[in-house]
DNA sequence: TCGATTGTTCGAGTATAATCGAACAATTGA
DNA sequence: TCAATTGTTCGATTATACTCGAACAATCGA
């Protein structure tokens, strides 16, 4: 829970996932081109091992998807009010 | 909004809020004797400043609140996630 | 008044996190 | 094949946060 928390107390990240939740299969490097792409890398990585995104592949590119299912399952309620 | 969930991304202030949550006027020394004071104090003040409690001078002693209503009103659904 | 209780503040040390350029890997399309 | 695209990883730097002892302030009770 702390390490959820951690991943969505963060501006940029917190943006990444309102970001992800209205587009579905959303690329690393939409939206962000003002901010360097390995800033951006550090930030998707954090959202990943917190359990709040999913990458999957897609030729160079990858798809970012939000994990709905998961966190509504281990912490009922949080996404929405996060996303409200 | 990042504020507080860096307020309640840490385990020891996430433990604080659950048991301001259960305990109204909960004293600061309730409950940590193994933390430091100052750490504690620490941690209040972190809470405090995020708005996510209250404290009221009762005596030598500091009374603390969550402040329902307000998190409530600011980020509905938020804190009844979190206390789950 | 005076010792005990309850917290805060200060300062220093340590740990964790954010930022970003450069180099690298994988894939696509021409 | 080869240049362009898309991200990741690495390393260094900087910023922020956590921890905690020591000194201080405020209050209460005897």
């Amino acid at each position: 829970m702390p390490e959820v928390l951690h991943a969505l107390a963060d501006p940029v990240r917190l943006e990444i996932v309102r970001l992800a939740a209205a587009h579905p299969r959303l690329p690393c490097n939409r939206f962000f081109d003002e901010i360097p792409k390995s800033t951006m890398s550090h930030h998707w990585r954090v959202l990943r091992e917190a359990g709040v995104i999913r990458q999957e592949g897609h030729g160079a590119a990858r798809l970012n998807s939000l994990r709905r299912e998961e966190l509504d399952h281990r912490f009922p309620g949080l996404l929405e009010a996060i996303l409200r």
